[in-house]
DNA sequence: GTCTATAGTGCGATAGAC
DNA sequence: GTCTATCGCACTATAGAC
């Protein structure tokens, strides 16, 4: 065994979640976070770029399949084919067992503004990489564009909407929902 | 005359723009922006509460014009309905003369992460405002979220469009157009 | 108007693994 | 010896308390 634990990072990741959860994130000092995870303060932001972050970092692996759902899709598959395999991609990262999960990460964040902030920057991150990725296809830059924005509204209001309902049906399946009453909002006439 | 210059709050304003665009945000310090401005440090923050604020200020009016847009609806006014009406009268806030101011201050925004943060953050409030105000006319939770997310969709899409459009269409006949395209996109089928 | 806690950065030191 | 993770310390700016 080494001189250090292992999984300073999760240490950290966990510490977080749960002072924030119990005292709130502005009554929350880093100091506090590292001590919990026995590091100091300047290996925590060896590993996170700010206080936020720590709450962040997996939002990388959401994006990868975001994007690649779309690079993945048939050569002659529509804006909305693309979006709608990009949103099932993004279903897969919520199954049944991380409802309770999520549920707490996201009252934490909803409990503070600086940490929706954070969120709705990572949110526009991925529409801009689905737009991206549709523009890559071909797709012409407002579309593509209009496109992410598009999915985002539909995760977030169906991710809501998956933590807040008791009886559980699956993220995919709310998202079809909520894509469905999307274009019944914005149908013409 | 008074002791102070009149207008401190706008003269701060225009510190903010003007040292941003130059030298960047992170590397403007609000002691900075108080001088140019004739004011203290602790002015500054009496007027805003942090160093983003000083750009976003006019929030306030443009989420009264989104809500009341959806008040002033017909009582038979469908969600969609609504959202075109709040989009034009958002339309009316960005005339053809403001274009270059509109272009500047989102340059120095797109410069800067926490600045695109706080714009976020801006409009997910204006969403929320419209879903808020859907929900007070008996539309469910979600189709009046998700109607909110979508206008502010079209917004941010049609906003920079009309900054970039160099032949300058106005913007609510952009909006209008994406509107049209969402409906493409996310039409079934 | 003054004082202070906290976030976040830069750089060098240290302790181990190899 | 090299490489990597961690720590220690000094420092600035924001933001809130007094």
């Amino acid at each position: 065994m080494g001189r250090w634990q292992p999984d300073a990072q999760g240490r950290l990741q966990q510490a977080a979640l749960d002072l924030f959860a119990e005292r709130g994130f502005e009554q929350t000092t880093v100091a506090e976070l590292a001590q919990r995870a026995g590091v100091t303060e300047r290996t925590f932001f060896r590993y996170f770029s700010d206080k936020r972050e720590v709450l962040f970092s997996g939002e990388a692996e959401l994006r990868s399949a975001f994007v690649d759902a779309g690079a993945g899709a048939p050569r002659d598959a529509t804006p909305g084919d693309v979006m709608i395999a990009a949103l099932d991609a993004v279903a897969t990262f919520f199954p049944a067992e991380r409802r309770a999960f999520a549920r707490q990460r996201h009252a934490v964040i909803r409990a503070n503004a600086s940490l929706q902030e954070r969120e709705l920057l990572k949110l526009a991150g991925l529409a801009s990489a689905l737009a991206d990725a549709l523009h890559a296809r071909g797709v012409r830059g407002p579309a593509a564009s209009l496109t992410g924005e598009a999915a985002i509204a539909v995760f977030k209001v169906a991710f809501a909407q998956w933590i807040a309902d008791p009886d559980g049906r699956d993220l995919a399946r709310i998202q079809r929902e909520m894509l469905a009453a999307l274009g019944h909002v914005t149908a013409p006439g």
